[in-house]
Formats: structure tokens, C-alpha cells, sequence
DNA sequence: CGCGCGCTCGGG
DNA sequence: CCGAGCGCGCGA
């Protein structure tokens, strides 16, 4: 038999298949070692036939196999060309992405432990007591932990194995991590509108499921029975969740409802955990994976649905190498297993809710919070009105009273500070007027280094702003408020109330987040002070209110998103309040109450938000009815980086000359940063009207990719730094 | 003339 | 990607 395989070597001249003599015990997806070149390399099974292509005499052998049963899944191999042609990237990378780290960097191995096996009966001094406690101890056990053993009778159990009484057997360990919660029956019973949205998914024929339901209306109870639904049927699940979802808490919930049979794949776990999680998965003992972005790729088999919960995060798009989008694997999975993928969410992206209302998903809707409970109700305050009255602080009047009645009742609050990035706006704290690009509409950003402000989606530089063009007040805002700057004026209004602060300067590894919303949870705090980390996924039935600084930060960071994100995230800040049994409330501070996106927010108006930010997209022939793409080339040398780019943008320039009606921009320029880890960085930015020219934008970028010198694609980038 | 470094090429 | 092989430039 020949073995077609493709070398663990990460460069695309490289990741082809190369044919080798496969011995007995070579099966298609398991890993091996061959001899390449000079070296021996590790190498992955695609495919095994008879015969070659290539000179049968040349053919050499493969030297050995790694796993069993085979690392890669039949459905893994059958996606990865798919993949790596979608996203234009070697093979071999997505391959990585179907194997955690751990198995091919062979830093982890399986755990063993010793375990002693009664053997034979024998004769013991009559001195040795210990001894003989030990050997009639273990004629009744059989077996027993070794290491218990030791601890239990010392030297004696060693003796005893010594003189061939006991014999050791090693044994399989699987590190799992919040062992030993059993499983609770606790299955909430569902409201009428929750079996609606069941029967509806039911009934679908689509593929993809869009779950639009507001915060507080039960759409995790929905996963929960589509999965246990799943799991009576013999089949597995994958629950993805956002990067910032995936706590402990949330883990134990699982565990709680699902026991051993659930599975979690998380970067916060120690390497063997991870690895192990990974293999219970891959044989079948655990039937659900649950994960951030990267379990899109767990060893399941015989998928029964495929859940993603807010499926407008950010963090379902990879920032590395294969850019992949977790929804598009997801679909794909859910496709090849003839399974439904739900999205579920309270603020579906732009994009997604086109699709449901164009019919290419399945749109369910779920307008109520469970139990009737009201939505938060949401005030506005106008910052520009007390800058003018005088008042320079973070907080307007109506926060302060309502965080001083709030405390007065006993009840928590969370004051939300939003400040996306580095990258700031300017803005007129007098008038709220905020500095744009005259030919991009979008808000222009200020970059320290150079003073000046730049628009990143045309490249145009401004001067700076010493006055207010609108109003002429010289009081402009660069710079959000900081974490620490709200505590301090808090606790001096406050002297006696309880603060918890959290942002990236208080949160030290993925615990030290867990651990301030724990502390919280459990009320050893009164206010919880932070940036976007609270904005998510918790429930805290003791808070009645919720402050949100500067709501109209994101809404002008340079970014046709930004609407979109703005209103995504007060709504979802927002819905922390009041999810228990007292109405929540929200006070939204502003310097543009005017606006349109923070109106259709505080009205809990998801659909004329919609409605609005796609006319304009629409108008503006921005995303989802255009795309953006930019080729970005990077270089530690300034000069290799600037030749490369030009002949980048030499070869595009050809597809421009010959296409012009399906471009609306295209230009070459220096990256917005223009250094990044020491390299330095240039782009060619581009708007097509359509996606049907991205394959040649690809062809023709990537191959000036040199030694040193590194040319990416993106798609719809995140940011545009 | 010989060695060393840098570039190109091949790997089954 | 990594190592082998080869060509050219420089030193005595």
C-alpha cells in the first residue's frame, strides 16, 4: 500500500502530498514519522491506495506510527482541502488546528499511574506484621492504587512486590479537570415561547438556525435541550461560547447537567487536562465539546447539533494564520454531519441577521424576557449639559442619585467604563462633535507619535485640532475615562461602599477574571467597576443598576462596525440589570444623546437598529454588501517591506486596471501602526462590490511572500490597525 | 588554489 | 522549513 502524506512542515512549497511505502498498521488519518530529505519529519496520513504515481522505486517507507486510533477523524480529513482552499493556507496548518498542541509538540504524553494486582499468596516472616496486613488487604482488594498502598503500608506494600506477591500494572489516567460533580437533573421546565422556538427548529429544513432572543429570555436553556436532545439520540454536541463566556462557573454548570460526558477545551487548562479532554473526546467517552473559538475543531464524531452562543463576539474570528471564521467551520461540520447549527444571540451581527431575514437561515425569535420580566429600563444623561453646568467628573447627576439610592437599598451596581483599544477619537466634550474623514465617513483616529489624525480606511492624515471646528470650545476629549480615575471619584462619594475594579491591569491570567465576578456574585462587593469584561454573559440577580461612561466612545472609533458594536454592547451591558425579581435600570451617559444607534438601544429596538445600519451600510456600500479587504505586508527591514508591497501592488493594480467596475477603493499606503513587534508594516486596502475576484486578490498577493518579508489577506478585517 | 558564505533547489 | 550542493569572492 502507498500512503499519501503531508509533512508537518509549515510552508507552502512544502505542503503537498508526498507518497511513501505504508507497512501494516498505517491507516489514513493517524500520524507518522517519514524520512525527508536528510531528516525525519512528522508527517499525517491523507489518504492510503495501491500503487504510485510516482517512481515505485523511490518510494520510501514510513518509519512510524504515532497514534491509534488515528489522531485525525474521517471528517477532519475530508474538510481539510476544503479549508485550506477556502482560506488559502497550507493544508498542514489546518491540520494543527484539528490536534492540540500538546500532541504534536509531544511535550504531554498519557498519564500512567502504577496499580498493584494481587499475584499469589506467600509466606511472610511472622515478624513482618505490616506485611502481612498488606497481603491479606490485598487478597480481598485485588487491585489498589499503588501509591495508595505505599501510604497506607509504606515499604511493606514494596516488599511485597519484591517477592512477586503483588504484581504492578500500569494504568490509563485521564487528568480531567472539576471532577466528581455528578450530574443534577436540575432541567429548568420550558416556557411556552421556548417550545415554540424548539418546535420551529424542528420543523426547519435549513441548516442554520438564527436564535434572535433579548437578554434574560431563556436561550441557554434552549441550547442545553437541543444538546441533551442530541445526546438521547447517540449522537455528540459542540457548544461553542465567546473567549470571555468560558469561566469556571460555566464549566461547572455543564458538568453539573451533562457530568463526565461533557468535555472542555480551553486554553486555561494545564496541558494535560487539555490533552486528555481532547482524547475523551476523540474515543467516544465524552460526547460534548465545549470551547471557545478553536473547539470548532474537536475530535467528535457523529455530530447532533452544533450550538454557538453569541454569535456576534468578536472572538469567533481568528486573528492568526488560517483567518477562519468559526461560524463558516461550524456550518461546514454541521452540513457534513446532516446536523443544525444554532446562532444564537441578543444582538446578532448585521451580517447574520441579513441571512435570517433573506431566508438563507432559519430566523426564530424570542422578544420577551423569560417570566415576564421587564427589560431594563434606560435613561439617558447628557454630558454636554454638565460639562456646561460645571460638572468636570466622570458621573452626571442622575448616576449619582441612583448609585446613592441603589446602595441605599442594599442592591449592587455596575458601572461600565467603554474604551475599545488604543486607538482614540476626538471629540468636543462641549458640543459632542467628533472629528471624520471628509471622504470616508468614518471617525478619524489620533496618533500620538506624529500628533495628527489619520483615517484608516483611506490612509489621509489631519491636522490636529486645537479648537472645536463646530463650536469653537477649546474642551476636546482624546483620551476614555480610565478604570482607576472612576474608582477614586466613587470612593470619595462613597466613602463606605464595597468596590470591586476589573480590567486588564487587575486581572491576572483567566482566574484572576473569574475570581473579582465570583467575589461578586457573591455580593462581597457593592459596585463592580470595569471595561468590556463585564459586559457579558453573567447573571447577577442582586443588580438593579447599571452606568455605562462615555457610551458614545465606540461609537466613534474609526470602524463601519462601530454602530453595530456600540449598540451590541449596551444592549448586552444593559442586560445585566435587573434579571431578577426588581425592575432593572440603566443610565447611559452620552455626549450625543441625539443619536440614532444609542436611541434604538435604550428603546430595546434591535430590528430598527437593523433596519438603519443596513440602508446605510447599503448606501455607503459598506459590509456585508461589500467587502473589505486589505493585503498587509510586514517586514523587520523597512525597506524589504515597502519593495515587497509594491510589487504586491503592482500585481493587484492589473486586476484593478481590468476590473475597475468591481472595485470602489484601492489604494496602497503604510499601515495605520506603522510597527508592530518590530516589523514594519504597509498595506494595500481594498472595496469590492462582490466576493467573486477575492481567489485572484489571493493568487496574486501571497506569492511575494519571501524569506523575512510576510504578505496576509484579510477579509473584513476587526481592526484596521 | 582553497575555503567560506550565501543562494538555490529538492524532499517521495 | 531545512540541509545539501555549488558558485564566486577573497586571502597568501
Amino acid at each position: 500500500m502507498t500512503a499519501e502524506v503531508i509533512v508537518d512542515i509549515a510552508h507552502s512549497e512544502v505542503d503537498k502530498i508526498f507518497e511513501y511505502r505504508a507497512a501494516e498498521g498505517v491507516t489514513a488519518g493517524c500520524r507518522v514519522k517519514v524520512p525527508f530529505g536528510s531528516r525525519v519529519v512528522d508527517g499525517f496520513v491523507m489518504r492510503l491506495k495501491e500503487g504510485s504515481e510516482y517512481d515505485a522505486a523511490k518510494l520510501k517507507d514510513v518509519f512510524a506510527v504515532a497514534d491509534e486510533p488515528p489522531a485525525l477523524t474521517e471528517e477532519c480529513l475530508r474538510l481539510v482541502e476544503e479549508i485550506a482552499a477556502r482560506y488559502h493556507c497550507p493544508k498542514v496548518l489546518v491540520l494543527r488546528l484539528f490536534l492540540p498542541v500538546e500532541m504534536r509538540t509531544g511535550t504531554v504524553r498519557e498519564l500512567y499511574k502504577n496499580v498493584a494486582v494481587f499475584a499469589e499468596e506467600i509466606a511472610v516472616s511472622s515478624r513482618a506484621k505490616t506485611q502481612a496486613a498488606a497481603l491479606s488487604y490485598m487478597k480481598e482488594r485485588g487491585r489498589e492504587d499503588y501509591t495508595a498502598l505505599r501510604e497506607k503500608f509504606g515499604q511493606a506494600a514494596a516488599e511485597l512486590v519484591k517477592k512477586g506477591a503483588l504484581r504492578l500494572e500500569k494504568e490509563r489516567v485521564v487528568r480531567s479537570p472539576y471532577a466528581g460533580l455528578s450530574p443534577s437533573a436540575a432541567e429548568h421546565p420550558l416556557t411556552e415561547a421556548q417550545k415554540e422556538v424548539l418546535a420551529g427548529i424542528a420543523r426547519s429544513q435549513k441548516t442554520v438556525q438564527l436564535l434572535h432572543g433579548v437578554t434574560g429570555s431563556g436561550k441557554t436553556e434552549i441550547y442545553l435541550t437541543l444538546i441533551a436532545d442530541a445526546l438521547r439520540r447517540g449522537k455528540s454536541a459542540l457548544f461553542l461560547v465567546p473567549e470571555i463566556a468560558l469561566t469556571p462557573q460555566m464549566f461547572k454548570q455543564l458538568r453539573a447537567r451533562f457530568g463526565e460526558s461533557a468535555a472542555i477545551l480551553h486554553s486555561g487548562l494545564s496541558a494535560g487536562e487539555r490533552f486528555d479532554e481532547w482524547w475523551r473526546l476523540r474515543t467516544g467517552e465524552a460526547k460534548i465539546a465545549i470551547g471557545a473559538r478553536s473547539a470548532v475543531f474537536a475530535p467528535v464524531e457523529n455530530v447532533g447539533v452544533i450550538v454557538m452562543d453569541e454569535e456576534h463576539d468578536q472572538s469567533y474570528v481568528s486573528e492568526t494564520n488560517p483567518r477562519y471564521r468559526t461560524d463558516e467551520i461550524a456550518r461546514r461540520r454541521a452540513e457534513y454531519n446532516g446536523c443544525k447549527l444554532i446562532l444564537g444571540s441578543a444582538t446578532p451581527s448585521v451580517e447574520s441577521y441579513l441571512k435570517g431575514k433573506e431566508g438563507e437561515y432559519e430566523l426564530l425569535e424570542l422578544p420577551e424576557r423569560i417570566h415576564a420580566r421587564p427589560m431594563p429600563e434606560i435613561v439617558i444623561a447628557d454630558m454636554r449639559r454638565e460639562v456646561r453646568r460645571g460638572n468636570n467628573s466622570a458621573f452626571s447627576a442622575v448616576l449619582r442619585e441612583e448609585l446613592s439610592d441603589c446602595l441605599a437599598r442594599g442592591k449592587q451596581s455596575i458601572v461600565f467604563i467603554n474604551r475599545r483599544g488604543f486607538a482614540q477619537s476626538v471629540i468636543c466634550r462641549e458640543c459632542g462633535y467628533v472629528a471624520k474623514c471628509a471622504s470616508c465617513d468614518v471617525s478619524l483616529t489620533y496618533h500620538s507619535e506624529e500628533d495628527c489624525l489619520k483615517c484608516h480606511y483611506c490612509g489621509a492624515r489631519y491636522h490636529m485640532l486645537s479648537a472645536c471646528p463646530a463650536c469653537g470650545s477649546i474642551h476636546l476629549n482624546y483620551t476614555g475615562t480610565g478604570t482607576q480615575k472612576v474608582v477614586g471619584e466613587l470612593k470619595k462619594m462613597y466613602p463606605s461602599a464595597r468596590i470591586l475594579r476589573m480590567d486588564n491591569d487587575t486581572t491576572s491570567g483567566k482566574e484572576g477574571h473569574y475570581k473579582i465576578l465570583k467575589a461578586f456574585a457573591a455580593r462581597e462587593a457593592d459596585i463592580l467597576v470595569g471595561t468590556q469584561m463585564v459586559a457579558k454573559g453573567h447573571d447577577f440577580p442582586a443588580v438593579t443598576l447599571v452606568g455605562i461612561l462615555d457610551a458614545d466612545m465606540s461609537l466613534h472609533f474609526s470602524d463601519y462596525r462601530s454602530g453595530e458594536r456600540t449598540f451590541q454592547l449596551v444592549t448586552q451591558v444593559s442586560g445585566r440589570s435587573g434579571r431578577a425579581d426588581e425592575a432593572g435600570k440603566v443610565v447611559l451617559q452620552t455626549y450625543d444623546p441625539e443619536n440614532y444607534i444609542l436611541r434604538f438601544a435604550v428603546n430595546n429596538d434591535y430590528k430598527g437598529f437593523f433596519e438603519h445600519e443596513t440602508a446605510l451600510r447599503k448606501a455607503t456600500a459598506f459590509p456585508p454588501f461589500a467587502k473589505i479587504v486589505r493585503v498587509l505586508v510586514t517586514a523587520e527591514e523597512d525597506g524589504r517591506a515597502l519593495d515587497v508591497l509594491k510589487k504586491v501592488w503592482f500585481s493587484l493594480a492589473e486586476l484593478y486596471d481590468a476590473h475597475r467596475e468591481e472595485f470602489l477603493f484601492f489604494n496602497k499606503m503604510r499601515a495605520p501602526v506603522k510597527r508592530i513587534q518590530n516589523r514594519f508594516r504597509y498595506q494595500v486596502l481594498m472595496r469590492v462590490r462582490g466576493g467573486a475576484l477575492l481567489p485572484e486578490i489571493y493568487a496574486r498577493a501571497l506569492p511575494h511572500a519571501s524569506r523575512g518579508v510576510s504578505v496576509s489577506v484579510e477579509e473584513d478585517p476587526n481592526n484596521l490597525s
